[in-house]
DNA sequence: ACGCGGTATTTGCATTTGCAAATATCTTGC
DNA sequence: GCAAGATATTTGCAAATGCAAATACCGCGT
Protein backbone atom coordinates (compact mmCIF):
# COMPACT_ATOMS: atom_id res chain seq x y z
CA UNK A 1 0.00 0.00 0.00
CA UNK A 2 2.02 3.20 -1.15
CA UNK A 3 1.06 6.00 0.92
CA UNK A 4 2.88 8.70 2.05
CA UNK A 5 0.97 11.18 3.69
CA UNK A 6 4.22 13.53 3.81
CA UNK A 7 3.62 14.37 -0.04
CA UNK A 8 -0.36 13.97 -0.23
CA UNK A 9 -2.02 17.05 -1.49
CA UNK A 10 -4.61 17.48 1.19
CA UNK A 11 -1.98 17.28 3.92
CA UNK A 12 0.23 19.86 2.44
CA UNK A 13 -2.36 22.36 2.10
CA UNK A 14 -3.90 21.60 5.57
CA UNK A 15 -0.91 21.83 7.55
CA UNK A 16 0.14 25.41 5.82
CA UNK A 17 -3.72 26.26 6.17
CA UNK A 18 -3.39 25.80 9.51
CA UNK A 19 0.06 27.04 10.42
CA UNK A 20 -1.14 30.67 8.51
CA UNK A 21 -4.18 30.79 10.76
CA UNK A 22 -2.56 30.29 13.61
CA UNK A 23 0.34 32.85 13.56
CA UNK A 24 -2.24 35.72 12.13
CA UNK A 25 -4.91 34.90 14.39
CA UNK A 26 -2.93 35.93 17.23
CA UNK A 27 -1.58 38.93 15.95
CA UNK A 28 -5.37 40.91 14.66
CA UNK A 29 -6.72 39.33 18.01
CA UNK A 30 -5.23 42.64 19.31
CA UNK A 31 -7.54 44.79 16.39
CA UNK A 32 -10.16 42.88 18.62
CA UNK A 33 -11.30 40.88 15.56
CA UNK A 34 -11.06 37.29 14.62
CA UNK A 35 -10.21 34.84 11.94
CA UNK A 36 -13.59 34.26 10.57
CA UNK A 37 -14.46 38.36 11.17
CA UNK A 38 -11.09 39.20 8.73
CA UNK A 39 -12.35 36.51 6.46
CA UNK A 40 -16.17 38.53 6.38
CA UNK A 41 -14.72 42.00 6.47
CA UNK A 42 -12.14 40.67 3.38
CA UNK A 43 -14.95 39.59 1.31
CA UNK A 44 -16.72 42.74 1.77
CA UNK A 45 -13.90 45.12 1.42
CA UNK A 46 -14.78 47.70 -1.13
CA UNK A 47 -17.79 45.49 -2.12
CA UNK A 48 -20.27 46.10 0.70
CA UNK A 49 -23.49 44.88 0.97
CA UNK A 50 -23.61 41.17 0.01
CA UNK A 51 -26.15 38.69 0.87
CA UNK A 52 -24.95 36.46 3.41
CA UNK A 53 -25.17 33.54 1.55
CA UNK A 54 -22.88 35.22 -0.60
CA UNK A 55 -20.51 36.11 2.16
CA UNK A 56 -21.12 32.67 3.06
CA UNK A 57 -20.03 31.22 -0.30
CA UNK A 58 -16.61 33.59 -0.80
CA UNK A 59 -15.40 32.67 2.83
CA UNK A 60 -15.97 28.96 3.05
CA UNK A 61 -18.06 29.48 6.30
CA UNK A 62 -21.06 27.33 6.67
CA UNK A 63 -24.13 29.76 6.63
CA UNK A 64 -25.44 29.09 10.01
CA UNK A 65 -21.89 29.64 11.71
CA UNK A 66 -22.13 33.02 9.71
CA UNK A 67 -25.24 34.17 10.60
CA UNK A 68 -24.01 34.14 14.35
CA UNK A 69 -20.66 35.45 13.22
CA UNK A 70 -22.50 38.20 11.79
CA UNK A 71 -24.40 38.98 14.83
CA UNK A 72 -21.75 38.92 16.84
CA UNK A 73 -19.77 41.47 14.52
CA UNK A 74 -22.79 43.35 14.75
CA UNK A 75 -22.46 43.83 18.24
CA UNK A 76 -18.71 44.59 18.49
CA UNK A 77 -20.01 47.28 15.66
CA UNK A 78 -18.39 46.06 12.65
CA UNK A 79 -21.36 45.58 10.22
CA UNK A 80 -24.69 46.07 10.02
CA UNK A 81 -27.65 43.90 8.99
CA UNK A 82 -29.45 45.43 6.26
CA UNK A 83 -32.93 43.98 4.98
CA UNK A 84 -33.24 45.13 1.55
CA UNK A 85 -36.79 47.55 1.76
CA UNK A 86 -37.31 46.97 -1.93
CA UNK A 87 -35.74 43.95 -3.17
CA UNK A 88 -36.83 40.39 -2.07
CA UNK A 89 -37.45 40.76 2.28
CA UNK A 90 -35.93 37.07 2.69
CA UNK A 91 -32.06 38.76 1.82
CA UNK A 92 -30.24 40.08 4.64
CA UNK A 93 -27.25 42.15 3.45
CA UNK A 94 -24.62 43.01 5.20
CA UNK A 95 -23.02 46.44 5.38
CA UNK A 96 -19.73 47.16 6.84
CA UNK A 97 -19.75 49.75 8.88
CA UNK A 98 -17.13 53.29 9.89
CA UNK A 99 -15.69 50.96 12.33
CA UNK A 100 -15.44 48.09 10.49
CA UNK A 101 -13.41 49.67 7.49
CA UNK A 102 -11.31 51.26 10.25
CA UNK A 103 -10.18 47.80 11.57
CA UNK A 104 -10.10 46.83 7.69
CA UNK A 105 -7.19 49.32 7.16
CA UNK A 106 -5.38 48.43 10.29
CA UNK A 107 -5.32 44.77 9.56
CA UNK A 108 -4.79 44.43 5.50
CA UNK A 109 -1.32 45.38 5.94
CA UNK A 110 -0.98 43.00 8.48
CA UNK A 111 -2.17 40.50 5.97
CA UNK A 112 0.15 41.37 3.28
CA UNK A 113 3.43 41.00 5.63
CA UNK A 114 1.43 37.68 6.30
CA UNK A 115 1.70 36.98 2.44
CA UNK A 116 4.90 38.05 2.31
CA UNK A 117 6.07 35.75 4.65
CA UNK A 118 5.06 32.87 3.72
CA UNK A 119 6.05 33.71 -0.27
CA UNK A 120 9.60 34.54 0.87
CA UNK A 121 12.11 33.35 -1.38
CA UNK A 122 9.53 33.23 -4.32
CA UNK A 123 10.12 35.05 -7.26
CA UNK A 124 6.50 36.51 -8.38
CA UNK A 125 6.40 33.88 -11.24
CA UNK A 126 6.79 31.53 -8.75
CA UNK A 127 4.10 32.84 -6.05
CA UNK A 128 1.61 33.83 -9.66
CA UNK A 129 2.12 30.23 -10.31
CA UNK A 130 1.25 28.94 -6.85
CA UNK A 131 -1.95 30.81 -6.53
CA UNK A 132 -3.05 30.23 -9.99
CA UNK A 133 -2.35 26.26 -9.49
CA UNK A 134 -4.55 26.59 -6.23
CA UNK A 135 -7.52 28.51 -8.13
CA UNK A 136 -7.44 25.21 -10.32
CA UNK A 137 -7.48 22.64 -7.76
CA UNK A 138 -9.87 24.47 -6.24
CA UNK A 139 -12.08 24.82 -9.33
CA UNK A 140 -11.44 20.72 -9.79
CA UNK A 141 -13.06 20.47 -6.42
CA UNK A 142 -15.78 23.12 -6.40
CA UNK A 143 -19.00 21.93 -9.17
CA UNK A 144 -19.97 18.36 -10.11
CA UNK A 145 -16.23 17.17 -10.04
CA UNK A 146 -16.44 15.61 -6.78
CA UNK A 147 -20.45 14.45 -6.86
CA UNK A 148 -19.63 12.72 -9.97
CA UNK A 149 -16.81 10.64 -8.08
CA UNK A 150 -18.81 10.06 -4.75
CA UNK B 1 -5.58 50.39 -0.22
CA UNK B 2 -4.75 47.57 -2.90
CA UNK B 3 -6.09 44.49 -1.51
CA UNK B 4 -7.41 41.86 -3.53
CA UNK B 5 -8.57 38.76 -1.42
CA UNK B 6 -9.25 36.88 -4.59
CA UNK B 7 -5.71 36.44 -5.28
CA UNK B 8 -4.27 36.25 -1.39
CA UNK B 9 -2.39 33.19 -0.75
CA UNK B 10 -4.07 32.17 2.81
CA UNK B 11 -7.51 32.69 1.39
CA UNK B 12 -6.22 30.64 -1.91
CA UNK B 13 -5.28 27.93 0.80
CA UNK B 14 -8.17 28.32 3.17
CA UNK B 15 -11.14 27.87 0.31
CA UNK B 16 -9.26 24.93 -1.08
CA UNK B 17 -8.79 23.09 2.52
CA UNK B 18 -11.96 23.34 3.32
CA UNK B 19 -13.37 22.42 0.10
CA UNK B 20 -11.38 19.02 0.06
CA UNK B 21 -12.13 18.38 3.91
CA UNK B 22 -15.63 18.81 3.36
CA UNK B 23 -16.37 16.34 0.00
CA UNK B 24 -13.48 13.81 1.78
CA UNK B 25 -15.26 13.60 5.32
CA UNK B 26 -18.82 12.97 3.87
CA UNK B 27 -17.44 10.36 1.96
CA UNK B 28 -15.12 8.66 4.62
CA UNK B 29 -18.03 8.96 7.02
CA UNK B 30 -19.22 5.36 5.81
CA UNK B 31 -15.94 4.03 7.15
CA UNK B 32 -16.59 5.14 10.55
CA UNK B 33 -13.72 7.23 10.51
CA UNK B 34 -13.96 11.04 10.65
CA UNK B 35 -11.84 13.62 8.88
CA UNK B 36 -9.58 14.40 12.18
CA UNK B 37 -9.46 10.14 12.99
CA UNK B 38 -7.71 9.42 9.60
CA UNK B 39 -5.28 12.39 9.88
CA UNK B 40 -4.06 10.58 12.49
CA UNK B 41 -4.07 6.99 10.93
CA UNK B 42 -2.83 8.55 7.97
CA UNK B 43 0.22 9.86 10.61
CA UNK B 44 0.60 6.37 12.48
CA UNK B 45 0.88 4.55 8.70
CA UNK B 46 3.65 2.66 8.83
CA UNK B 47 5.06 4.57 11.68
CA UNK B 48 2.88 2.75 14.60
CA UNK B 49 4.44 4.06 17.89
CA UNK B 50 4.45 7.63 18.28
CA UNK B 51 4.03 9.95 21.02
CA UNK B 52 0.73 11.98 21.45
CA UNK B 53 3.11 15.11 20.75
CA UNK B 54 4.61 14.02 17.52
CA UNK B 55 0.77 12.81 16.26
CA UNK B 56 -0.30 16.77 17.33
CA UNK B 57 2.70 18.24 15.48
CA UNK B 58 2.23 15.67 12.43
CA UNK B 59 -1.59 16.33 11.83
CA UNK B 60 -1.00 20.31 13.02
CA UNK B 61 -4.23 18.95 15.60
CA UNK B 62 -4.01 20.75 19.06
CA UNK B 63 -2.27 18.67 21.43
CA UNK B 64 -5.73 18.86 24.07
CA UNK B 65 -8.01 17.89 21.35
CA UNK B 66 -5.86 15.43 20.33
CA UNK B 67 -5.84 14.12 23.57
CA UNK B 68 -9.95 13.71 23.32
CA UNK B 69 -9.91 12.34 19.89
CA UNK B 70 -7.39 9.52 20.98
CA UNK B 71 -9.80 8.54 23.69
CA UNK B 72 -12.99 8.31 20.90
CA UNK B 73 -10.84 6.48 18.38
CA UNK B 74 -9.75 3.96 20.95
CA UNK B 75 -13.39 3.48 21.80
CA UNK B 76 -13.99 2.86 19.01
CA UNK B 77 -11.45 0.45 18.43
CA UNK B 78 -9.11 2.07 15.97
CA UNK B 79 -5.92 2.41 18.17
CA UNK B 80 -4.26 2.02 21.60
CA UNK B 81 -3.11 4.14 23.83
CA UNK B 82 0.30 2.89 25.33
CA UNK B 83 2.38 3.78 28.20
CA UNK B 84 6.34 3.09 27.66
CA UNK B 85 7.19 0.47 30.02
CA UNK B 86 10.59 1.08 30.10
CA UNK B 87 11.38 4.32 29.00
CA UNK B 88 9.79 7.64 29.98
CA UNK B 89 6.40 7.54 31.94
CA UNK B 90 5.33 10.53 31.17
CA UNK B 91 4.95 9.57 27.43
CA UNK B 92 2.10 7.89 25.70
CA UNK B 93 2.30 6.26 22.48
CA UNK B 94 -0.41 5.35 20.16
CA UNK B 95 -0.74 2.26 18.42
CA UNK B 96 -3.15 1.26 15.78
CA UNK B 97 -5.07 -1.84 15.82
CA UNK B 98 -5.94 -4.65 13.45
CA UNK B 99 -9.27 -2.45 12.72
CA UNK B 100 -7.98 0.66 12.62
CA UNK B 101 -5.38 -0.83 9.85
CA UNK B 102 -7.99 -2.16 7.80
CA UNK B 103 -9.99 1.45 8.36
CA UNK B 104 -6.89 2.92 6.85
CA UNK B 105 -6.68 0.48 3.83
CA UNK B 106 -10.04 1.26 3.20
CA UNK B 107 -9.69 5.04 2.46
CA UNK B 108 -6.30 4.89 1.35
CA UNK B 109 -7.91 4.65 -2.07
CA UNK B 110 -10.22 6.93 -1.29
CA UNK B 111 -7.80 9.64 -0.55
CA UNK B 112 -5.86 8.68 -3.11
CA UNK B 113 -8.89 9.31 -5.47
CA UNK B 114 -9.61 12.69 -4.44
CA UNK B 115 -5.96 13.82 -4.37
CA UNK B 116 -6.44 12.76 -8.22
CA UNK B 117 -9.46 14.85 -8.59
CA UNK B 118 -7.72 17.70 -6.94
CA UNK B 119 -5.23 17.77 -9.28
CA UNK B 120 -7.00 16.47 -12.40
CA UNK B 121 -5.57 18.21 -15.25
CA UNK B 122 -2.03 19.20 -14.15
CA UNK B 123 0.89 17.24 -15.46
CA UNK B 124 2.96 15.46 -13.30
CA UNK B 125 5.37 18.12 -12.84
CA UNK B 126 3.06 20.56 -12.12
CA UNK B 127 1.80 18.38 -9.11
CA UNK B 128 5.10 17.97 -8.04
CA UNK B 129 6.19 21.63 -8.51
CA UNK B 130 2.56 22.58 -6.51
CA UNK B 131 3.34 20.24 -3.61
CA UNK B 132 7.31 21.91 -3.43
CA UNK B 133 6.19 25.05 -3.11
CA UNK B 134 3.56 24.30 -0.37
CA UNK B 135 6.13 22.25 1.36
CA UNK B 136 8.51 25.72 0.77
CA UNK B 137 5.57 27.80 2.20
CA UNK B 138 4.62 26.02 5.19
CA UNK B 139 9.02 26.07 5.92
CA UNK B 140 8.75 29.59 5.84
CA UNK B 141 5.94 29.58 8.52
CA UNK B 142 6.91 27.09 10.95
CA UNK B 143 9.90 28.34 13.13
CA UNK B 144 11.12 31.69 14.23
CA UNK B 145 10.07 33.62 11.05
CA UNK B 146 6.67 34.74 12.55
CA UNK B 147 7.66 35.02 16.02
CA UNK B 148 10.47 37.80 14.69
CA UNK B 149 8.06 39.57 12.26
CA UNK B 150 5.45 39.27 15.10
C1' DA C 1 -56.70 35.89 -3.97
C1' DC C 2 -54.81 31.15 -2.09
C1' DG C 3 -52.07 27.44 -1.49
C1' DC C 4 -47.70 25.08 -2.50
C1' DG C 5 -43.10 24.31 -3.48
C1' DG C 6 -38.81 26.86 -3.29
C1' DT C 7 -35.25 29.99 -1.30
C1' DA C 8 -32.83 32.98 2.57
C1' DT C 9 -31.86 33.17 7.10
C1' DT C 10 -32.09 31.93 11.84
C1' DT C 11 -32.30 28.86 15.76
C1' DG C 12 -31.93 24.26 18.51
C1' DC C 13 -28.79 21.13 19.84
C1' DA C 14 -25.06 18.08 20.36
C1' DT C 15 -20.31 17.92 19.33
C1' DT C 16 -15.73 19.85 18.74
C1' DT C 17 -12.35 23.14 19.66
C1' DG C 18 -8.44 25.37 22.03
C1' DC C 19 -6.67 27.91 25.77
C1' DA C 20 -5.23 27.54 30.50
C1' DA C 21 -4.85 25.06 34.67
C1' DA C 22 -4.12 20.58 36.74
C1' DT C 23 -1.71 16.23 36.97
C1' DA C 24 1.96 12.96 36.43
C1' DT C 25 6.51 12.04 35.62
C1' DC C 26 11.24 13.08 34.73
C1' DT C 27 15.81 15.51 35.59
C1' DT C 28 19.15 18.25 37.53
C1' DG C 29 21.64 20.41 41.32
C1' DC C 30 22.70 20.19 45.80
C1' DG D 1 17.91 11.42 48.25
C1' DC D 2 15.09 15.52 47.66
C1' DA D 3 13.35 19.92 46.16
C1' DA D 4 12.68 22.79 42.06
C1' DG D 5 12.00 23.28 37.47
C1' DA D 6 11.02 21.11 32.97
C1' DT D 7 8.18 18.16 29.95
C1' DA D 8 3.95 15.05 28.43
C1' DT D 9 -0.61 14.45 28.80
C1' DT D 10 -5.15 15.23 30.52
C1' DT D 11 -9.06 17.90 32.11
C1' DG D 12 -12.14 22.23 33.00
C1' DC D 13 -14.56 25.35 30.66
C1' DA D 14 -16.35 28.67 27.60
C1' DA D 15 -16.83 29.50 22.85
C1' DA D 16 -17.29 27.94 18.01
C1' DT D 17 -19.07 24.64 14.73
C1' DG D 18 -22.34 22.37 11.56
C1' DC D 19 -26.25 19.70 10.67
C1' DA D 20 -31.17 19.69 10.69
C1' DA D 21 -35.45 21.78 11.82
C1' DA D 22 -37.93 26.09 12.13
C1' DT D 23 -39.15 30.49 10.37
C1' DA D 24 -39.98 34.14 7.00
C1' DC D 25 -40.75 35.35 2.61
C1' DC D 26 -41.23 34.87 -2.51
C1' DG D 27 -43.60 33.57 -6.86
C1' DC D 28 -46.08 30.52 -9.65
C1' DG D 29 -50.30 28.16 -11.01
C1' DT D 30 -54.98 28.09 -10.71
Amino acid sequence: MSFDFTTYLPYLINRTGVELAGAFSREIAQHGVTLPMWRVLAALHRRDGLRISDVAGLTSIDISTLSRLIGKMEKRGLVIRRRSPEADGRVVTVVVTPAGQAATRAIVPVAQRYEAIALAGFTADEAAALKQMLIRVYGNLSGDALDSAA
